[in-house]
DNA sequence: GACTGTTTGTTACCGCTAGTAACAGGTTTA
DNA sequence: TAAACCTGTTACTAGCGGTAACAAACAGTC
């Protein structure tokens, strides 16, 4: 019987396929922005539209098989960063300053990450699904950098809550100004790695007031 | 002559007819969503398409149009807490209060400000316009915040620059958190606001490291 | 070799969207 | 009365995501 050899080679030759088809979508996701559309992916990568559908669903389905090798790709870096032998602080600027240096070397595909035009799910349901369409990037990044916290800071009783939400609130500290500095590139990348570390060192708490006017 | 005076009342017609569509469409949006169609809107409105598009010139003039409502009030909020004549922690505690409190009044409101299925702007062009993409509302409250620090907080040379770092950081920070927190809700709003506090004086840095492992 | 099922591919369509052209009636100005 | 303007309509376009129906190539089985 040449069952099992035969469907094996046919599932290989499946896989092989749909690399190929999720490469060409990258490029055109490169070129033409999140915005890209089926017909324009299927024409890169040389057949029609249905085949695209079969292979990932729907257009959803393909985006988030595309968004996981970027997501996988940067949260692989952002460990190793988080992982180095080092100080805390050393730690915390090699993890923003990798985060940086990687939406800085291809803002296309930082942007699709991140504002992915979001309609992997229709939604016929309209209940309280808020953070649902966001990126899902920014979600599974914060939840790692809470586990690492939660892990290794001691933060006292309540630790792990505390833990979770300093994990999303540093991540989206460090989207934020990213994305910002991204746009009109005001600074070097290692004044705002530096600036955002002081930030979280509680340089705000001992700062002094300005003269004139209320105080912050 | 009547120019004048028919001219005049022809414009605050126009004007009244204006509010009652962003009524209308606000309805609609708090409804359906942020993909609410252009159709549904005018038949809420009970009116057709082309005046919609007569009065916005198209689907992102709309969606920006009802959008600057609701950024104004949130930013007026915003600023009330800012302004309130207290200890600067206070004053960080009260305004990170005001915004979630906001959000979660209105989830529906916050899920179009922050996520509102963007093509406001087709962007033929393809450069380096990243962030542009990304919800103004949080460009807008990280450049006022940044200001504010830079008017009343002593930070020594090249201020300004930190300021507006800080000043995204910081709104990033509490959108993002408050994006997950209004997801699963896993604390009260209290806990949240204390611990996002508590990451900006500085706790993270004051912490010890947990044993086993390497430190963070 | 003939038969059957699966995979790979096609064309041609559906319903929906954003956006527009062209035209009809009412009101103000001259 | 006639010109100008505003408000509203119907009917259309081009493109989107997604699918049904069908054609060919290939495997394994009798």
């Amino acid at each position: 019987m040449e069952t099992t050899r035969g469907a094996e080679r046919q599932r290989t030759a499946a896989e092989r396929r749909r690399r190929e088809l999720l490469e060409a979508a990258d490029r055109v996701v490169l070129r033409d922005g999140p915005q890209a559309s089926m017909n324009a992916i299927a024409a890169e990568a040389g057949i029609t539209k249905p085949i695209l559908y079969r292979h990932f669903g729907d257009k959803g389905g393909l985006y988030r098989a595309l968004a996981k090798r970027h997501t996988d790709a940067l949260l692989s870096a952002l460990r190793a960063a988080l992982d180095a032998p080092s100080e805390r602080r050393e730690r915390v600027e090699a993890t923003l300053d990798t985060y940086l240096a990687a939406i800085e070397a291809s803002p296309q595909v930082y942007r699709f990450l991140m504002h992915p035009s979001d309609d992997s799910a229709p939604s016929p349901e309209q209940g309280f699904d808020v953070g649902r369409h966001s990126a899902p990037l920014l979600r599974r990044l914060g939840e790692e950098l809470g586990k690492v916290i939660a892990e290794r800071v001691d933060l006292g009783p309540e630790s792990e809550q505390m833990a979770r939400i300093w994990g999303h609130g540093i991540v989206g500290m460090m989207h934020a100004a990213g994305d910002w500095w991204l746009g009109d590139r005001p600074c070097s990348r290692e004044q705002l790695v530096r600036s955002l570390a002081d930030l979280l060192w509680g340089r705000l708490a001992e700062a002094g007031d300005l003269p004139g006017g209320q105080g912050f």
